[in-house]
DNA sequence: GTCAAAACAGACAGACAGTCTGCTTTGAGA
DNA sequence: TCTCAAAGCAGACTGTCTGTCTGTTTTGAC
């Protein structure tokens, strides 16, 4: 007798974490709606019930891993001392966990082309990116760090590369 | 009355041709073969005749962009004078080409996550990666770039980049 | 207790990639 | 120039896969 929203969380948890394996392992296009569906222990109706298309599911992964990249970072940058070491180590950190195979193929290899660059380009601003921003505009005001023109901009730059 | 040779070559640049665009335009899943197909004017025995899937004619189509990247970048690079200004031009044009709309799509976003990461890998070094490791070579070699490495190791790290 | 809305089940339809069989054209050798 | 194997091609066909649709069960507000 679980609550609407219990049945709704277990149900999206269980197929966000099946997919998330099996895009991990076999890419987006090989891997099948079917074999999702197995793999949460869930059934068709249920999975388009949450979600419109494979490709929002896809999205719905590329969140939770986004969400994971951050907590790394608050973990990493937890305890640094000045804005410019606390920059450095979240940077670190985020470059470490997008060099896992894992996220890397979701992330980096398949998401520009499953999600289209605009979609790509939102779950960075979603997350990452402001954090980077707010990184850079306190190492400037703190005057660690220079740059001619503005924290935004350097942010940008930062980011494309 | 044409020979096998150029009936052979007329096939497969009418596929590649039609592919290149479509892929260009409506990416590599929401380009069926059947577009490319009537495209091209060709049938679907053609097709299977002279590439064994979907992702080898689009590897196909990443050959020729990358041939033309390569053509764009002697054409930039002729008439420079100096090895590090023969870099730089290179370099600029390079960067130029993939920048293309059209280019970028196939090349950068989707050939990864199509052809995989090793054979994505295998198209820079058969193309671009040896002219900018040859580049940077000579521009040590004449002195006008230092580094603390090998030329193939900076090469390596720009390309990467 | 009732009833609308949320959650889910699973059969079904359309689309699409790749195969398979057979036909046509080419070109090498007798 | 005739023959015949191989290359090139035509197009029907199949299995698979995504997304839809109708109906059923569960929840929760009144």
């Amino acid at each position: 007798m679980a609550t609407n929203a219990q049945r709704r969380a277990q149900t999206r948890g269980c197929l966000i974490n099946a997919a998330r394996h099996l895009f991990a392992e076999q890419g987006y296009a090989d891997t099948s709606t079917e074999a999702i569906l197995s793999g949460a222990g869930v059934t068709r109706g249920a999975m388009y019930h949450h979600f419109r298309n494979k490709a929002e599911l896809f999205e719905a992964v590329c969140d939770l891993l986004s969400q994971e990249a951050m907590a790394a970072i608050e973990k990493a940058v937890d305890g640094q001392r000045g804005s410019l070491a606390t920059l450095k180590a979240g940077s670190l950190a985020w470059v470490d966990f997008m060099a896992r195979d894992n996220v890397r193929r979701i992330l980096v290899v398949e998401a520009p082309s499953v999600l289209g660059q605009q979609r790509w380009r939102a779950l960075d601003e979603r997350y990452s990116f402001p954090l980077l921003r707010e990184g850079i505009r306190e190492a400037m005001a703190e005057g660690a760090l220079h740059f001619a023109g503005s924290a935004e901009g350097l942010a940008e730059l930062l980011n494309g590369a």
